[in-house]
Formats: C-alpha cells, structure tokens, sequence
RNA sequence: GGUCGCUUAGCUCAGUUGGGAGAGCAUCAGCCUUACAAGCUGAGGGUCACUGGUUCGAGCCCAGUAGCGACCA
C-alpha cells in the first residue's frame, strides 16, 4: 500500500459497482419506509455548490436510513425548466440561421426533445461523481407523459373547483419573458432621476409640476390625483390639464392615497403601466390607455417614438421634453427597480389576461403547519413560511412560453364555451355545441406548478398507466406519502416548498412531508455570494478531481450549521482531505499486524484497550445518531473526526503499540467505525472496510448494505483514561525542562491504578520506569493535574520555566477558589440553590484547595 | 420602511431546559518516535458587540443601543 490515499482509484469504479448492483434502490421487503424527494435540478443545468451542498446532506441521510433497516425511496429527476430550456434552444436555432417563430410549435417542441435527448443527463451523470445513491432506476422528468397526466388532472380539478380562473389582471410582466408570478421578479436598488414635469392647466397660463421616475409612461396618462387635504391644490380639483406635446386633455381627480409629502404631491395616473394607478383607474373609471406593447415597444399614442424601445427612448423624450420648456427640474434618484429572475429584464406592470391559482388554496397549508404537521429545521423558517403565505396573492400560473405543460384549456370557437380537458388525447368537439372548431389555450404553466406534484406524482398519483410497476408500485403512496423528510435550499421555500405543501394539501389532504430542512447558501471564503463575474465560484467537480468526493463531502456536512452560510475555501477542504488520509493510514497500520479482520459480532472483544475503545465507539454511534436524527450534520461529522482522529488513532492505535493482542479487536471495531461513517465518505470506508475485511467489492457485498452500527454492550474502563491523564501529565513535564521526545530514566505517579497500565505509559510517555506512589515525591518536578499527580525526579535541570507555571497556575487556582467561596458565602445561594448545585460546587471548591495546597508545596521546595 | 437572523480565541465556528468559557485551523516551542510531515507532542490565547434588567447565579432569559446580513415592501 501506498503512503498516501488515492481516491481516483476507487472513487469511479465503486459507484459503477454500486449502481449496477441496484444497490440504490428500494428494497420492498422492507417494514420501516423512508422517502425523501430529490429537488429536480433543472435539465439545462450543470453540477455546481449548492447542488453539492444539497445533494450530499441528503445522500447522508438517505444511506444512514438505508443501513437502519428502511425501505429507502430517494427519487430523482429533473425539471423541464420552461424558460431556461427553450432559451437554450432558441439560442441554438438562431444560430443556425431560423427562428422558432419560422419552425412552428410542433416542430421547435420537437427540437426541445431532441435536445433533452442528447443534453438533459448532463447533471445526473454529474451527480454521480458526488457518490449519491438516489433510485435511478426511477428517474423521472417534470415533463414525461405520466407527469403530465398528473399535471392535466391536478389541473382540472382546480380548475372545476373554481380555485383556477382566469383573469384580465395587471400582471408582472418581462418585455423577453412574458408573465411572471410575483416572487420570479427580483427587486434591484437603482440610481435613477426624478423627472418633474409641467403640464399646462387648460384655460390658464399656469402649469402644475408631477414627478416621476418612467416619464416616457406619460403618453398613457389619464388624469393627475392630488390628495383632497392638500392646501396647495384644492383649488385644482375638477380642472383639466393637457399633456405637453401630444396636447390630450385629462383631468386633476382627488385621492386620498396621494402622499403629500412624496414628489411635487401632484400624481400622474396611468392606469396601464403602474400598479397603484391601475386601482386609481378602476375606483374612478378612468381610461386605461397602453404606451407600449408587450415587447416594451412605444404605440402610436407615443406620436414620433412609436416603434422605439421604451426605455431607450426614455433619454430622447426626455430631451424634446426640456426643449419645449416642461422640464422643471431633475433629480438624483434612488428607488427600487424589478428585474426578470431569468433574464433580468426591466419589469413592467402590464394588464394581460392569465391565468391564476386562488390564493384560498393555500389555506389548508398554512393550517397544517400550525398543527405542526410538518416540522422546519431550523424552526425559525416557520415564520417565514407562515408570513409570506398569509400575504399571498393569486399565483399567476400561465406562461407565455411553447416549452412546458401547455394549459390544458379548450375554447369552442363557435359557441365561445371554455372548458379543461385532462384526457390523453386532445378533445375533437365542444361539449356543448358540438362544433369542431375549438383551439387548446396557447400558454403552458409556471414550471413550478408540476414541480409542486412532485412529492405524489412521482409515487404515481395522476400517471394513469405510465411506469406502473417500473417507475412506481402501486403501493408507494401508502408507503412512501407524506414523504420523511425534505431537504432543500432556505432560497426555493417560497418557489417550491409552499407550493408542494398547497398541493400535499389539497389533493392528498395530507402535507407532502414531516420535516423540511432548509439549509443556507455556500459563499467564497470571504463569505462573499459566489458569481461568474467575481470570478469566486468553487466548482465541486474540480474540488472532487482535486481532494476526492469524501473530501467535499465531509466539508460541506462538517460545515452545515443549521441557519448559518457557509463559508468554503481550499483550507477547509484540505481538512478533509488529510482526514481521508489518517484514515488510509490507520487502515495502513493495521493491516500490518494481519491480513483481514472479524466483524465485530463475530468476536468477543477481552483486552482492555479492546473494551476501551469499543466504549468510546459507543459513545460516538450514540452521538452521531442523535445528531442525525437531528439533522445536525456538522455535529455529527465533529463527533466522527474527534472518535476516529482522537480516540482511536491517538490513542487507541498508539496503545496497541503495547498490546498486540488488541489489534485485531482494534480492527474488528475500524471496521464498524467505517459504517459508522460510510453516509458521510461512501467511497473510503468502502475501500478501508473491504481492505480489512480481506475482501474485494468486486466478490463482495458492499457496506452500503450493512447494518448502521447499534451499540454494543462493553463495560467501561476507567483505568485507561487516568493512564492517558497520566501520560499527558509527564509529557507535559517533559516538555517544561526540554526533555519532550527524550526517554527518561523514571517517573512516579501518585493515583490508584493497576500495574497493567504501567507499559502502556512507560511507552506513550517515554519512561523506561513507572512507578507508583501514595506520597509526594520530594527532590523532583511535579504535574498536578485533575485526578492524579506526576513526578520526574530532579537532575541538574532549570528549574525556572516551572516555577513560573506553578506560580501561574497558583494565580489562577487563587482566582477561582475566591470565585467559588464568594459564592458559596452568599446566603442567597446556599438557601436557593438546588442541593446538587451546592455539593457540585463544593466539591470543587476541595478539588481546587487541594489542587492549591500541592502547588503551593511544590513552589515551597523548588524556590529553596 | 417592515420582519427575521447574526455579533463568543488571530480566523471559521460549536455552546439544546441558566450552574465553574469549547473545537478545528492558525500561532509559538519541540520532534522525520518503524501507519500517517496531508504527521506527532506540548503550550499560549477570550470584558462571550455594548448598556441596563430579571435571578443566589446570565454567553444563554428580557429591554434597549450599535454594527453586519437576509427576506419582504
């Protein structure tokens, strides 16, 4: 065996294995069920951070269920992505010379398949890489025919309920991208100008000033609102101003929603391009009037800019404007502008006719989660949750996309019936006329809606026929909803995760999961966001080329605090990467004693180191289940790397330097301590587990099927933690007077233990002899420590650097009995305190003065 | 502007019913001790952001202040 680990040996070859044995799938024969849902990634995506990030914390607990005796359902896929995906393959048709617009529906659709065909595996066979074990033979695709059955029917029925409509509403709306819903608009600080405007007042030579920050909206004006207790304009109201240029009268209206303070406290009102102004318009009937069309291209109502941008015509109009003499003034200006999510467009409110999913529906959600149906990890995302789903509005779920679940909506062209069809094939007449001639709508849905089934739809909900028996079983609903557990990103809770527990709640009456773990974002070391353009981002599959996929891993879990970013760098990464190493090496060391090893069932452990650390093994599995089942990862990756670095290679491989006979216990329980760890670092302990096993993954069966270590029954041994006190004692000594990695003649301890743990302290402490005393050792230098004291008698040494740490730990012992009697003087708390309090105080407080008395003796004898 | 979160050793962070401040890394000192220098041994280092309150007792509970951050508007 080489010094050093090479994961690249082992890392690809044992996930072939693994996969092909369909190890990752789920074994029915099963009583207990565990289901988590894989959160799709998008098809047009490729494997970056936070996919590692999410991936792994969910590979952990899906092969720490798996080997606990669970029918584990990890279900994967992915998400068709509606405007991602036919950006892409717009791109690629415009390249070669078309437009979608030329091809048709049909045919483009036919390109988007053709190009999921070739291209869409790129982050499944990426994820690979990171040794997940999800059930890949259950794959499945927001789009494939029985996800769209479940789509078409969940539909319907919302759309029979009345909680889908239709509406000619103002909408958020991208000039490139179309419709979006509410939460797909990104909000931006941006420095823009306040552009204060005259408008002439009709049969007058004055003119009244409005602010405001889209000037070119102007054109679409329909009146002007002042506040009716505003001083200044009272006059005005029932007058009419005309608009400079285009000299199209409208009239000054009083509203109370006018801030006076805002402005000039004059409001322009164009009911076509603002929110606010849009419920101006309908209180006051006032004429909503379109400025540009659904590209962001001024109308004819714009006069000269017609056919122009709106908001490269901004700066022109702006222009003619001051040339005319209705500039009054501009102003520096900061507000808040919305962005398209995708493609970060200017978004404009814009009234279109979509389709929306009432906000009643979410009602059930938000009730289940009060009754604490579902559990939120950390809790503190439950409020969010609760908030954001109380100020829900009506979800916009219509695209003006080709690439999607096309609204399965029909329009009888002749009698103007509407109705949802959810067969498989498209119907031929309407019902009611019975006509022929009827059109399917042409929009398709969020991309969201169909990924808001996914917690049923993948278990077969709505699939009719599809992948019975191969992509789902009948009985997986039973089984495998409500879902275990959800992992995911704290950034899609509004996106997906509310969406599901709407959906889990309507159509199953039940939410989709019982726990969600939301975990935070992976930053630069700097814990600034990773981006292309800082040029910052961390690429996981170049750290796997670099430190292995374990190494990634185990830095991600150890470093998933709940609620907290994480900050990754190179450093933390090497952490890992040595760990691995220590663990190749303890293997190494090992395997020279013998070429396999028992499993621990098969072997009664009787040395006493055996028994020791088959103790401090216990402890670690007691705590790593806990912490697991808790979902705190980066506890219980600490609690392996201290029992495997500390307990068992510093101590426990160290100690069998002495006691050969405890060697292959020691491997019986390295072996165990490898499932222990295999669902942080699958592809280590595989390698570590079969090398001490004597064995080849190739002829035998995996640790990912072994049972998840339980604990065992061992009693304890007191005797070796006071010998590895002992020796940190004399070491500590020893390192005082320069005599660290020197063997000395003798030491004395003065504490009660056996003579069998004389050899092991005579080696880690470098002693040729031990010996142990009941009384003080005069003419030497002392170690006081908790439980026992050492002795290393004086030759010529200097005995200075001892004197000033016994005088310091003098000033230390000094100002913590003050502390202690302070306190235990204090009437309030001897009668207020519990007993067990007081007597644990007390009892230290007789630790501490004995403590003190020695060192003051020690100070005594080595100051003369 | 609203809501929530964070502030503990030089750095990154634990600290789970309130009971004598912890880890890893980094630093310093000494070691190639025959598994591992991607290693071993030892040491130093903190007014727990600040102010006040509750309590016998506060890193932890409460109120306020400051700084940082996220989300929402």
């Amino acid at each position: 065996m080489q010094k050093v680990y090479n994961p690249k040996e082992v890392e690809g070859n044992y996930y072939r294995i693994w996969e092909n044995r369909d190890y990752f799938e789920v074994d029915y024969s099963k009583d207990k069920n565990f289901c988590i849902m894989m959160p799709p990634p998008n098809v047009t995506g490729s494997l970056h951070i936070g996919h590692a990030l999410t991936f792994t914390l969910q590979d952990i607990m899906v092969r720490y269920k798996r080997m606990d005796g669970y029918a584990t359902l990890w279900q994967p896929g992915t998400d068709h992505a509606g405007i991602a995906t036919q950006n892409v393959v717009e791109k690629q048709i415009l390249a070669s010379g078309s437009t979608k617009e030329e091809l048709g529906r049909d045919k483009f659709l036919n390109k988007v398949w053709e190009w999921k065909e070739s291209c869409g595996n790129t982050i499944t066979s990426q994820l690979r890489s990171l040794g997940v074990s999800p059930a890949w033979k259950r794959e499945r695709f927001t789009m494939d025919k029985g996800l769209q059955k479940a789509v078409k029917k969940a539909f319907k029925k919302l759309y029979d309920e009345g909680l889908i409509v239709r509406g000619n509403y103002m909408v958020n709306w991208c000039p490139k991208d179309g419709a979006l819903s509410d939460i797909e608009v990104e909000y931006e600080e941006h420095h823009g100008h306040l552009y204060h405007i005259k408008y002439p007042i009709v049969d007058s030579d004055e003119y009244i000033v409005v602010a405001t920050t889209r000037p070119e909206t102007y054109f679409g004006d329909t009146a002007v609102m002042v506040n009716p207790d505003d001083e200044r304009y009272k006059h005005l109201i029932g007058k009419k101003v005309r608009l400079p240029l285009i000299n199209r009268e409208i009239p000054i209206i009083a509203d109370s929603h006018v801030d006076m303070e805002f402005g000039t406290g004059l409001v322009k009102v164009t009911p076509a391009h603002d929110v606010n102004d849009y419920e101006v318009g309908k209180r006051h009937n006032l004429e909503i009037i379109k400025v540009f069309d659904e590209k962001g291209i001024l109308l004819d109502i714009a006069g000269e800019w017609a056919g122009s941008d709106r908001l490269e015509a901004r700066a022109d109009i702006v222009e003619k404007l001051r040339d005319e003499g209705f500039i009054e003034k501009v102003e520096e200006h900061i507000h808040q502008v919305g962005h398209c999510y995708r493609c970060k467009s200017v978004i404009e409110p814009y009234v279109s006719t979509q389709w929306f999913l009432k906000k009643e529906t979410a009602i059930p959600a938000i009730e289940a989660a009060n009754k604490g149906e579902v559990k939120f990890h950390p809790q503190t995302w439950k409020n969010n949750y609760d908030a954001w789903m109380r100020e829900l509005r009506d979800w916009c779920i219509s695209r003006q996309l080709w690439w999607g679940h096309q609204i399965p909506v029909f329009y009888c062209d002749e009698c103007g019936a509407e109705w949802a069809d959810d067969s498989d094939t498209p119907p031929k007449e309407c019902p009611k006329c019975k006509s022929t001639k009827i059109h399917q709508d042409k929009d398709v849905l969020d991309t969201w809606f169909s990924s808001a089934l996914w917690p049923f739809s993948t278990l077969g909900w709505g699939n009719g026929d599809f992948g019975k028996g191969s992509l789902w079983k009948e009985e997986d609903l039973d089984r495998f909803y409500p879902n275990n557990l959800l992992i995911t990103g704290f950034d899609i809770l509004f996106f997906w995760v509310a969406r599901m527990m709407m959906m889990g709640t309507h159509f199953l009456k039940e939410v989709p999961f019982r726990d969600v773990y939301l975990h935070a974002l992976v930053r630069d070391k700097h814990g600034q966001k990773m981006s292309k353009s800082k040029g910052n981002v961390i690429d996981p599959l170049e750290m796997i080329d670099k430190y292995s996929a374990d190494a990634l891993r185990f830095t991600l879990a150890i470093l998933a605090v709940q609620g907290r970013d994480i900050k990754l760098s190179d450093e933390k990464l090497e952490l890992s990467r040595n760990f691995t190493n220590k663990l190749y090496n303890a293997a190494r060391y090992l395997l020279m004693s013998a070429e396999k090893f028992d499993d621990l069932e098969n072997i009664e452990i009787k040395t006493n180191l055996g028994k020791y650390m088959l103790y401090k093994f216990n402890e670690a599995v007691a705590k790593t289940r806990k912490e697991l089942d808790e979902y705190r990862f980066n506890d219980a990756s600490m609690t392996l790397y201290r029992f495997l670095w500390q307990d068992f290679c510093d101590w426990g491989i160290e100690f069998s330097k002495v006691d050969k006979d405890s060697i292959s216990e020691l491997g019986a329980i390295y072996k165990e301590s490898m499932k222990l760890l295999h669902p942080f670092m699958p592809f280590i302990t595989e390698y570590i587990y079969q090398s001490l096993n004597g064995s080849d993954l190739e002829e035998n069966e995996s640790i990912m099927i072994k049972d998840y270590p339980i604990i065992k029954d061992v009693e304890k041994i007191d005797e070796l933690d006071l010998a590895i006190e002992a020796i940190t004692s004399i070491r500590r000594a020893k390192a005082l007077v320069d005599l660290a990695n020197q063997k000395i003649n003798k030491a004395y301890i003065m504490a009660n233990l056996p003579e069998w743990v004389k050899p092991y302290i005579q080696k880690l402490a470098k002693v040729e002899n031990i010996e142990f005393t009941d009384t003080k050792v005069e003419n030497a230098i002392a170690d006081i420590s908790d439980h026992l004291q050492t002795f290393i008698p004086l030759s010529d040494i200097d005995l200075t650097p001892i004197i000033n740490r016994l005088t310091k730990q003098q000033t230390k012992l000094n100002k913590e009995i003050e502390k202690l009697e302070k306190k235990l003087s204090n009437e309030n708390f001897v009668s207020k305190a519990p007993k067990e309090v007081i007597e644990k105080n007390k009892n230290e407080l007789s630790q501490l003065k004995d403590k003190l008395t020695q060192v003051n003796s020690e100070l005594d004898k080595l100051s003369k």
